[in-house]
DNA sequence: CTTGGAATGTCAACAAGGCTGACGTATTCT
DNA sequence: AGAATACGTCAGCCTTGTTGACATTCCAAG
C-alpha cells in the first residue's frame, strides 16, 4: 500500500500483467532446460547430475555440504549422483587437509569436458536471447529475476557472482 | 555473425554475464515456485496438478488432446493427474458435444478456489518483484523470456496471451 | 455398412530424483 | 571422554515422467 506510484505506471502490475509473467516464467524455463536435457539423456544423466556439475565448476573444492545447501537437497540425494558421477570419473572427491571429515569436491577433466558441453548448449541459447533483446532489456531480465529469488537464495546467488573465480 | 554492434555495448554477452543470467534463472526459478509448492503440499497435490489447473482455468473447456500439447507431457502421466483431480472434485470432465470422443475440462468451485489460492500466492510474488524492479525492467524481463522459449512453445504463449478470455 | 483411424481411458511396469529415518564411521571440538 | 559434525549408505516411500499394450467410442471415407 505505500509507495503508489502516479497511476499509468501501474499498468504492468494488473492481473492480466502478472498472469503473463507467470507463463513466461513457465515456457521460458522450459526453454532454458531443453537443451542440456538432450545433451544429458545421451549420456544417461539428469538434471540433478547437471546441476552438481555446474556448482562443483563454479566453486572448485567445495565441500559435499556446502553443495548441498546450494542445491536445497537431502544428502541421500545428492550422494546418489554424486557417486555417479564419481563412479564415471567425471568428478573427484579429495579428503580435506584441514578438516579430514570433508570431503572437496573437483571436475575431473572429463567432467570438464561434460560441463562445458552443457554450459555451452545453455549460453547458447541465452546468448541469443540476450541478443535478440539487447542490452536494456538483459538489464530488466535480471533485476526481475533477482527480486523474484527467496532471500536466502539470493544470497547464494550474489555469493556465486561476486566471485572474480 | 551479423549485425555486431559497436563494441561496448557487447559486454552483455560476455561468458560471465551469460552464466550470470544462467544462475539467475535457476535460483529465481526456484523463488517462483515455491509458494505454490507449499500450498499443494498441504494438500496431498504436486506441481503437475498446478499446471493442470492452471491451464484448464486458462481455457474453460480445452480438450485433454490441447492440455497435452501445452503441458508436453504424455496422455498417462496427465491422466493419473487429472483423475485425482476430477476424483476430488475439482475438475469437471465433460463429453464433447460435436465430437463425442473429446473430453472437455472445466474446474468446479472448488477447483478455481484451489486455482485462486494458487496463482494468488504466485502472482503475489511475481507483484513484489515487479514493483521492486519497475516498469522498464519487467519489459526487459519479458522481451528476454520470450526470445528464450522454443518456437513452438512460444506459439502456445502468444495463443494464450492474445486471448481476451 | 463396414472399416480404418483418431481420441480417450486404463493397466502394468519402470526410472529419475525428490523425501524420511536409521545407522555407521571418521574426525574434531568442548 | 563425550558431544557434535561431516559424510556415506541402506531401506523404503512418493511424485511424475516414460513405454507398451489394449479397449472403447466415435467419425469419416469408401
Amino acid at each position: 500500500m505505500n509507495d503508489v506510484p502516479s497511476g499509468q505506471s501501474l499498468l504492468f502490475l494488473t492481473d492480466e500483467q502478472l498472469r503473463q509473467g507467470i507463463e513466461a516464467m513457465y515456457f521460458a524455463y522450459r526453454g532454458f532446460t531443453a537443451d542440456p536435457d538432450r545433451i544429458l539423456e545421451e549420456k544417461g544423466y539428469g538434471r540433478a547430475h547437471h546441476r552438481a556439475v555446474h556448482f562443483i565448476n563454479r566453486s572448485h573444492g567445495t565441500t559435499v555440504n556446502n553443495l548441498l545447501s546450494i542445491l536445497g537437497v537431502t544428502k541421500q540425494s545428492l550422494n546418489r549422483v554424486l557417486r555417479a558421477l564419481i563412479d564415471d570419473g567425471l568428478v573427484e572427491s579429495r579428503v580435506g587437509q584441514e578438516d579430514k571429515r570433508e570431503r572437496h569436491l573437483f571436475l575431473t577433466e572429463a567432467g570438464q569436458r561434460l560441463e562445458r558441453e552443457l554450459s555451452d548448449a545453455q549460453r547458447d541459447r541465452m546468448r541469443a536471447a540476450f541478443r535478440a533483446a539487447g542490452p536494456a532489456a538483459v538489464g530488466g531480465f535480471r533485476q526481475v529475476l533477482e527480486a523474484m529469488m527467496d532471500t536466502d537464495m539470493r544470497r547464494q546467488y550474489e555469493a556465486l557472482r561476486d566471485r572474480t573465480t
